[in-house]
DNA sequence: TTAAAGGTACGACAAATTTCGTACGATACA
DNA sequence: TGTATCGTACGAAATTTGTCGTACCTTTAA
């Protein structure tokens, strides 16, 4: 048996796990049926996949619903901020040995980084002084 | 059938795969033997897997090899820089919808990037200009 | 009060990924 | 020259991830 933990002990999240959630986030506490026509708008899935999907992330911890009403909500145990931190946590140790900045010549060097978004960190950076 | 294609028609590594592009990315052109040791430093790993995924590396184009000796020398076929940007972009659009900056605030958010990987960025960016 | 519509539960199947056993060829050297 | 060692090839099992069919419950409205 093979263990995928991050090291605050939440399962990592899958592809398709990510899809749902990125609904969640957007959209808020929803509906099967209203994530499952958000996903519908990409691609087709099917009712039931979408249901299961949702139903193992809660068994994973990664949601959890209200079940007071038969239409049952869902909704992200952790924040947003919180899930993406750690995804980018592992995605720069994994990649980047940790180094913020490694990553960020990266993308500085990435021709798709505009020049706006440029602008738009380096304001940033400044305004933290 | 399902295709996993990056936009230059190059298939997406797995995880097992990236762990084998940095052993030879970190270590330049190597053999199955020598990319094994360093995965068993990590992790346990049977011989005949890592030379399986390899194999697999390679039929996908992700790798070439060097065949003239017996043991066959293993090179990655694009540039690290290259595959990372990949990767790099597809994270960001994955997450956050493309947007480098929206990125970067993330990344000053995280308690995990220090002071000095700030200072880093900072003097990366104006030297820029 | 029943039929249609819409909901959940859940086992089973399918696909993708990962791991490994076994066969067998090369090399080294006692 | 034979046997231990180290290499590759490759099918298949195991695991993980993703999808779906079917059963069955609840609500709604004619």
């Amino acid at each position: 048996m093979k263990s995928n933990q991050t090291e605050n002990n939440l399962p990592e999240p899958t592809k398709a796990e990510l899809e749902i959630l990125q609904v969640l986030w957007e959209f808020g506490p929803s509906t099967v049926r209203f994530v499952n026509d958000k996903l519908n708008e990409l691609r087709e899935v099917n009712y039931t996949s979408t249901l299961k999907q949702m139903q193992i992330l809660t068994e994973k911890g990664i949601l959890k619903r209200d079940e007071s009403q038969m239409k049952h909500i869902y909704i992200p145990v952790e924040a947003e901020e919180k899930t993406k931190d750690q995804l980018l946590d592992r995605f720069v140790n994994t990649l980047y040995k940790g180094s913020a900045s490694k990553l960020m010549m990266q993308l500085l060097g990435n021709e798709k980084t505009s020049k706006k978004e440029i602008e738009e960190i380096k304001r940033l950076l400044d305004s933290m002084n």
